[in-house]
DNA sequence: CACTTTGCATTGCACTCGTAATGTAATCGC
DNA sequence: GCGATTACATTACGAGTGCAATGCAAAGTG
């Protein structure tokens, strides 16, 4: 049967289905043979694609960012050349809301990963870059926006995080989509037009 | 050996080294057998007091928001008669912070409660209901701090969120206490004197 | 003093877990 | 053609899981 297959594709699949299972039913419904089983090959492909649990964890957690930087990166693309830096502010926070099903689909692997990162410091690494990036940006666009601004760099952090904070209300206890966007968007009026 | 006990005192020593795991090692490492442990008595000790390990989480979960209550009551206390909204406000929002150990904790359980009740939804409810209580509550000080208000629901909504979220990113993705802090006192600023 | 209830301790069961080991069939480089 | 590599499939193992069952001693109740 062995074809020749392309390796980062499989792994991929097998990651997508660990995604997808982590989505739906948590993190702790995460084992060898549900992956193996949501992928549709047997926990022996599972196996000979990664050589520990841990590795599967680590490959998926890269795929779940990869797949929210590019899914802003589009969305970025389709604010045409030069968009006024605070619908690029908008598309970054709102992204973060889990909103129709792919990207919440997201949202819930992230907060499952937020929570796992509480407790295991090499997860947390990761998370940590991300942020750091996302921070720089965000300040970058608010210094764009508002140039008399008087600390981009906490407001970066303060919009991060209620971002972040209403996806995770969203999530675990029944804030509403629109209540989210109303309160994003005074967040966006009263700091990035900080007096 | 069988003294008279009193079973509520036994279920919250049970429930408190429940949370010390999970916020130690996360859900993932609370089984029966290590929570008998930490708590030191033996495993059909715990059983004998919760019938299954799910009414030990339902119980541990309302043993963690009455302490965090309680918490924020004794602080809002230290205030004294009458004081200010603002006060109260910055009361309520910093307890939700990780900074010192015993706050920390719960911090690292809050999440590890909510990131389970993203996948279910009997845990959700109550975490629904308690926000709803907290959203409320802070609705009622903005409008004390700021009658002017336009729109305080919303602003609750705000800020509790974003509170939330610096907890989440500093628990995660290492943000520091200071830079929360900061962040946490322009989001009073901006949102509670809003135009 | 008998009896029921309370407060555990111990043991066992069926199951799932991550991982190691082994087998095997197809493909590739030579 | 042939050995090495690739791509799995299958099986087995020891550890851990939630839970049910049983035992049993002390204390309250009549």
């Amino acid at each position: 049967m062995p074809r020749r297959v392309d390796p980062d594709e499989r792994r991929g699949h097998i990651a997508a289905a660990l995604l997808r299972i982590a989505a739906q039913e948590g993190l702790a419904a995460v084992s060898l043979r549900t992956v193996a089983r949501e992928a549709g090959v047997t926990s022996g492909a599972v196996q000979h694609y990664f050589p520990s649990k841990h590795s599967m964890l680590e490959y998926a957690m890269h795929a779940a960012s990869g797949r929210y930087e590019s899914r802003i990166g589009k969305r970025m693309a389709a604010l045409g050349e030069r968009p006024h830096p605070r619908d690029a502010i908008w598309v970054l926070l709102s992204a973060l809301l889990p909103s129709a099903e792919p990207e919440a689909e997201d949202a819930r692997v992230g907060l499952a990963f937020q929570a796992h990162a509480a407790t295991h410091d090499d997860a947390a690494e990761h998370l940590a870059e991300g942020n750091a990036r996302l921070r720089a940006h965000l300040a970058g666009l608010i210094r764009a926006s508002n140039p008399a601004h008087p600390e981009p760099a906490v407001a970066a952090t303060l919009l991060l995080a209620s971002a972040e904070g209403l996806a995770v209300q969203m999530l675990s206890s029944g804030l509403q989509l629109d209540d989210a966007q109303t309160a994003l968007e005074l967040q966006l009026v009263v700091v990035v037009d900080a007096s």
